[in-house]
DNA sequence: GGATGGTCGATTGTATACCATCCTGCAAGC
DNA sequence: GCTTGCAGGATGGTATACAATCGACCATCC
């Protein structure tokens, strides 16, 4: 067994609102199978519930199957999929009490998020910016109402607020949960009109600046909990089918 | 692509405080690898920074290499071992921040479990029973100062308390900073007496019967983060590195 | 001397072939 | 109708091979 190597960080607490560099992660065969999975997931290629065999996946992807394998237990062990030994992995099953609770959990680490990034005053101009850049940019797909775009935007607004309460644990959770919510809404047909989500948006943001934590995690619970309400999952898992011919 | 399956659960919400039958799953060599390269983490077989060699691995378990690939894409997506692609993997790194970080969610997960669990009314005699059961066998093994059954004792009655609140995806995501902590605490030191250690579970458990769920908070907020400064990582690091020879 | 560039072993990422085990669906038999 | 048994298919796993890449070492050159 080699000697540990230390891997100090020198720059380990730097303007958590100006990333810079990010080293550039190789993209290795892994990757492109988690992302086609997910991709084919909310698109509709494959529907929750679907079986998912490795070697149809590995001839598609053009790929052997080790890395698809490897690919699923990601997946598995972010909920994803699910799977048994020697019974094969499906998608997961999606229902409005599953979205729920994962929504429940979500809001929670945002909120506690927020809570953090008040606490050690990341809730100024520069932090607020970001915050600001990430709601434009959701205005103007919803704009063009791009509805996948729309989706993208908000979880990118989102992170963006995880990423502020510093705490990297909780931000690779809140990945987890939001990919879960990407596969379950998908191209969700949402229940209201976008240009009230870009609203409750502006909500958010002013509750944050203005340092309040118990109206940051009001606005959020409203803001996620009508949109878990909103979800009509007959119709969306009927559209898919449809879709996937 | 094969027609999706229903998967009806009848059995959807019964009593949580008496599990039963639960389907036994096969241990396939990947859930071998997992539990093997814990145990080594916990006991100090490998310490914190130390490369992870896929052959050398598979040699010493008696497996290929290919169950030990998927072994580690799990602990990587679950924040136990880090990865960079051709650089190989090591065992994740501990410092007192990141164990801050870890603990500051698994807080917050564990006090939205028990006001989930009290709004539900999941605080009441069959439910407590589980808790102070969870609490007795931590008296037990505090008894016979034995350390490590005392860490998995501990994880046991937090796991219940998690179970309580009713959400699986809660309780998927605190077992992989549970994981974290064991890796990172593994046979801690503690930095008080154990005694007193099970008198705080015994007013956790008194404020949770109350339904007091900022109680409930304060008590485990309490628990949880003078843990965190109990531990003095220097010391541990310095024994397993003893303990390895 | 220190920066630059190249070589080489070690390790990872991936492919391929193959096998044992287990699940699933279907048909025969009661 | 219900159970039993069987065949095909999929999964979990092994063994082996090879290309890509990293890291360390070494030679070179300014």
């Amino acid at each position: 067994m080699p000697r540990p190597t230390p891997t100090k960080t020198p720059d380990d607490l730097p303007d958590i609102a100006a990333p810079k560099w990010e080293a550039a992660r190789p993209q290795t065969m892994v990757d492109l199978a988690v992302a086609a999975i997910i991709s084919g997931a909310t698109r509709g290629v494959i529907l929750p519930g679907d079986r998912i065999v490795e070697a149809e996946l590995a001839k598609a992807l053009g790929m052997s199957r080790v890395p698809i394998r490897e690919a699923l237990r990601i997946l598995e062990s972010q909920g994803v999929v699910t799977s048994a030994p020697y019974k094969g992995i499906r998608l997961m099953e999606v229902s409005h009490e599953r979205l729920e609770q994962v929504l429940d959990v979500r809001a929670n680490l945002e909120i506690l998020a927020a809570r953090r990034a008040i606490e050690a005053g990341r809730n100024g101009p520069a932090e607020l910016a970001r915050l600001r850049a990430a709601r434009d940019e959701l205005a103007l797909v919803a704009a063009r109402k791009d509805v996948y775009a729309f989706a993208l935007a908000d979880a990118a607004f989102h992170r963006t607020l995880c990423e502020l309460g510093g705490n990297p644990v909780l931000s690779v959770l809140w990945e987890s949960l939001a990919r879960q919510v990407t596969v379950i809404g998908g191209l969700a047909t949402l229940g209201k009109p976008m240009a009230e989500i870009v609203a409750e948006h502006d909500r958010l943001i002013d509750a944050f600046a203005s340092g309040d934590v118990d109206m940051v995690a009001s606005e959020l619970h409203d803001h996620i909990v009508v949109f878990a309400h909103s979800i009509d999952f007959d119709a969306i898992i009927a559209e898919r089918r449809k879709l996937r011919t």
